[in-house]
RNA sequence: GGCCUAGUGGCUCAGUUGGUUAGAGCGCCGCCCUGUCACGGCGGAGGUCGUCGGUUCGAGUCCGAUCUGGGUCGCCA
């Protein structure tokens, strides 16, 4: 039977009570952690968010009503204890941050009995995700996942603190908007007074906060919740949150600045680590050419190496075609793994096929000086001389070779890259290295949907030298975007905004809209452009993978308090769920009748 | 949509080439214990091996399908 608390007010939070309180009496309340019963003596471990406290049940000092409850605890009682604080009779526990300290319990109520739980409650749990989910609530009470929301709280209270005092207001923008294809797919939500049409839940505040630079608010951020219905990944969740930012009369350098300080004191003030300053920056062709990838990892080298020019005339045919299709062939030397087993190889040849290559050449170079590889027989000596010379091959390296389209070597390569790093554990895990990438491609080619698609968005400034080239060559035409990637992980990007009328209309041509599909989808965004707009740039980061990183988890799930799982259903609400005919006949929707087949 | 991976008592796992009553640790229940903190001692309960179908004299173990997690490619302006 619960009891009341009546009477009762908590004095500390189980880690607040220090040997500095001894001789004090304090209440204190929590879940039991564990319960050591030695007969006439109890030990109790109470835990509360703040971390775990002992206390001590004597029949003395209780009384024997008090202690015959003390008995009868179990793991996950709430409970409350009013004793006196006390140096460790026995010995200290120097794993706790209260192990020098006891209460002594003077009086004890339970508040609550619980059933044994389904899993332990303990750090570093072996527990299957699938259960952790459907009890959610019983995984939050771990200490590794109160830490991460903790720290979840702290980065976003800082984040308002120094947005506020660098002059930005904080705005709410709609949760129900409209659908803008362009994109990710929409979440969409169903009109009862208009019935046949539909909301959109927002994929990004986008518009809205270049609507509030329109209406001169200046400086914009806001913590926002955003929706994209799309499939997950280990650091993808349809729901999200962004600290979403935007900036009016200012140019790249203004933002990065800003972001740089922001990003300084955040990992100041939380991890104590200091970002050199400035962050170094990167062309996206830079990042490319060097490591494969729009989000480099720089913690390591083993930098990608374009050899078309030298296998240019060899006879090796996977090379050729490469190079006569218009690709490259560019090269990985994996330093001191010429005596990688052909199976491990084999299994980085496959790896590089899941990133569309067909394949990997490879050539080591043994100690002795001789070769190794899948294609010497094609080329010779002198040819094979001058490629392991343009890769700077020595003595026990292996060198790995891609060649097909730029797109494919990039993509094979760069995922190579990062996957050996991890293999051969060439960085350190605690570093941070932070970097910004820009000057990305305003537009890519879709080869499914057989025009030109913003690699941004369509409000992505182009750069001013670049823009004669929208009308003859698209593809080439750089962007004023930035994107501020960590450790290989793209943590956040913007851009400078089109604000010109006649730029962003040439750019919805350049994407094959028509005038009047530009007008019908955003309208409102173009006609407000007519009325005065500052020039205005802004930048979002993505919060949980910034908190991931931050809190060094591999898993996004980890630093959200309610995430959906991989088909983005939700094991403990059981969310999305049918719902009642009625409710869709108010709404004017037909079922599906997928429940009968 | 594709590929990879896991599914055995409450939890985490083991289970050899298919062969008699499916094991362990932790947890749980009962009794004992006044200084434990991975407490200890004694005793006990609890699973038919995700589901369905097949092969076989016989399947947790082989085959097929399916469900549920996880990772990943595509996708993610």
């Amino acid at each position: 039977m619960a009891e009341s608390m009546r009477g009762l007010k908590r004095s500390h939070r189980c880690t607040e009570v220090s040997a500095a309180n001894q001789g004090e009496t304090v209440t204190v309340m929590g879940w039991v952690q564990k319960s050591r019963n030695k007969g006439g003596i109890i030990f109790v471990d109470l835990r509360d968010r703040s971390g775990l406290l002992q206390l001590i049940f004597e029949e003395s000092d209780c009384g024997a009503e008090n202690f015959a409850k003390a008995e009868k605890l179990r793991s996950e009682f709430v409970i409350a204890v009013t004793g006196c604080v006390e140096k460790r009779g026995g010995a200290l526990n120097e794993n706790l941050a209260t192990g020098d300290i006891e209460i002594r319990a003077k009086e004890l109520r339970i508040l609550s009995e619980a059933e044994t739980p389904p899993f332990p409650i303990e750090e570093n749990s072996k527990t299957k995700e699938e259960l952790r989910l459907k009890y959610r609530y019983l995984d939050l009470r771990r200490p590794d996942l109160q830490r991460n929301l903790m720290l979840r709280s702290r980065v976003a209270v800082l984040v308002r603190q120094f947005l506020t005092e660098e002059g930005f207001l904080e705005i709410e923008t709609p949760m129900l908007t409209k659908s803008t294809p362009e994109g990710a797919r929409d979440y969409l939500v169903p009109s009862r007074v208009h019935p046949g049409n539909f909301y959109a839940l927002p994929q990004s505040p986008q518009l809205f906060k270049q609507l509030l630079m329109c209406s001169g608010y200046d400086r914009y951020f806001q913590i926002a919740k955003c929706f994209r219905d799309e499939d997950l990944r280990a650091d993808r969740q349809p729901e999200f949150s962004q600290i979403d930012m935007e900036l009016s009369f200012v140019d790249v350098d203004d933002v990065i600045d800003i972001n740089e300080r922001l990003l300084q004191k955040l990992f100041k003030e939380i991890l104590d680590i200091e970002i050199p300053m400035p962050i170094e920056r990167m062309t996206w062709q830079e990042a490319m050419d060097r490591f494969g990838s729009d989000k480099p990892d720089l913690r390591f080298g083993m930098e990608l190496t374009n050899v078309t020019e030298v296998v240019r005339d060899c006879e090796f045919a996977v090379f050729k075609n490469a190079v006569e299709m218009g690709g490259s062939v560019r090269g990985l030397n994996v330093k001191g793994q010429a005596g990688m087993p052909r199976k491990k190889i084999d299994a980085l040849v496959d790896f590089a096929k899941d990133y569309g290559a067909k394949g990997l050449a490879y050539l080591a170079v043994n100690e002795d000086g001789s070769y190794k590889s899948s294609f010497a027989k094609f080329m010779s000596e002198e040819e094979l001389s001058r490629l392991v010379g343009a890769m700077k091959g020595e003595k026990g390296d292996l060198l790995l070779f891609a060649a097909d389209k730029n797109k494919v070597v990039y993509d094979a390569l760069g995922a190579l890259r990062i996957h050996l790093g991890e293999l051969l554990e060439l960085f350190d895990k605690n570093e941070y290295r932070f970097l910004w990438v820009t000057e990305f491609p305003l537009l890519e080619y879709s080869e499914e949907e057989g025009r030109f698609t913003a690699m941004h968005h369509p409000f992505t400034m182009p750069m001013e030298e670049d823009l004669p080239l929208l009308d003859t060559d698209p593809g080439k035409v750089r962007a004023n975007a930035y994107d501020i990637v960590l450790n290989g992980t793209e943590l956040g990007g913007g851009s400078v905004r089109i604000f010109q009328n006649d730029v962003q209309e040439k750019m919805f041509e350049a994407l094959g809209f028509t005038k009047e599909d530009a007008y019908e989808q955003f309208g409102f965004l173009l006609n407000a452009f007519k009325y005065g707009v500052p020039p205005h740039a802004g930048l979002a980061y993505g919060l949980d993978r910034l908190i991931m990183l931050m809190a060094k988890e591999e898993n996004i799930r980890d630093v959200i308090a309610f995430p959906k799982v991989k088909d983005a259903s939700c094991l403990m609400t059981e969310a999305p769920d049918k719902v009642d005919e009625a409710q869709l006949k108010e709404l004017k929707i037909e079922t599906c009748g997928q429940e009968e087949s």
